[in-house]
DNA sequence: TTTATTAATCGTAATTATACGATGAATGGA
DNA sequence: TCCATTCATCGTATAATTACGATTAATAAA
């Protein structure tokens, strides 16, 4: 086996391994912990029904306090779910591509290792 | 509109609403909140790599205490994701089928959702 | 019967999450 | 310039999470 090789696997095995310094698993862990809230499921809901839209928008529609609902966006933003642009006096929110692109490769990967072992 | 119609459009109406008392949104953040901690996303690979598993095969594969593994075992199955089976001594674990393919069908739809209407 | 093993639960401490009102910074309009 | 609006942040209270060791109940083995 050449180093690459041997170096290849190392890495492969970073991704496979069950262990809780697997990159892939924390990260997993990380999105479905932010999408771990109603609150959150709801305003990604929106994200993608309205493309984009002002925080204060979101606090019309859910029932939160303005400062709940920033913590929450602050929380789908630390997990790089959303991004948050600055406009005038609004902040205009949309979905992260990367972020849901990742969302949507991780959980189905996980997802669907899940289903096919179930006994 | 016949009553039935309405009646079908109101329960499918409660589905599709964003709104913090929609069972599929609150499902949805149930599971992902079960999901959210590295131990946890490790024992259902665990689970659906070995098929089934004592508790104590866990335990020796993540390192954590007995008590925190039970927890986290206690939570997978809280939400509906796990199954345990007292056999003698041992406590035998296995995934939920149900529960799995829940947690399958609502993530997909939902990162589904999101990918597609990503800006 | 006595002892050992397994795993759930209890007790506890430290941290994090969740919610709210109040405050403050930035911008836009009067 | 002054006032209103927006939204992030602060302060704070309460609840939940996470971790551990100790204990307990149930079973298996000696």
């Amino acid at each position: 086996m050449t180093i690459k090789l041997l170096i290849m696997s190392k890495i492969t095995d970073k991704n496979t391994d069950i262990t809780l310094e697997n990159p892939e698993i924390i990260r997993s862990a990380a999105i479905s912990k932010a999408l771990g809230h109603p609150a959150r499921i709801a305003i990604l809901k929106i994200l993608a029904q309205q493309k984009t839209c002002f925080c204060g928008d979101i606090t019309g529609i859910i029932p939160l306090a303005q400062s709940t609902v920033s913590q929450h966006l602050k929380v789908l933003k630390t997990a790089g779910l959303i991004i948050g642009t600055v406009e005038g006096v609004n902040t205009c929110y949309c979905l992260n591509p990367d972020g849901v692109k990742e969302l949507h490769n991780l959980l189905s990967e996980l997802s669907t290792e899940l289903v096919i072992n179930c006994c």
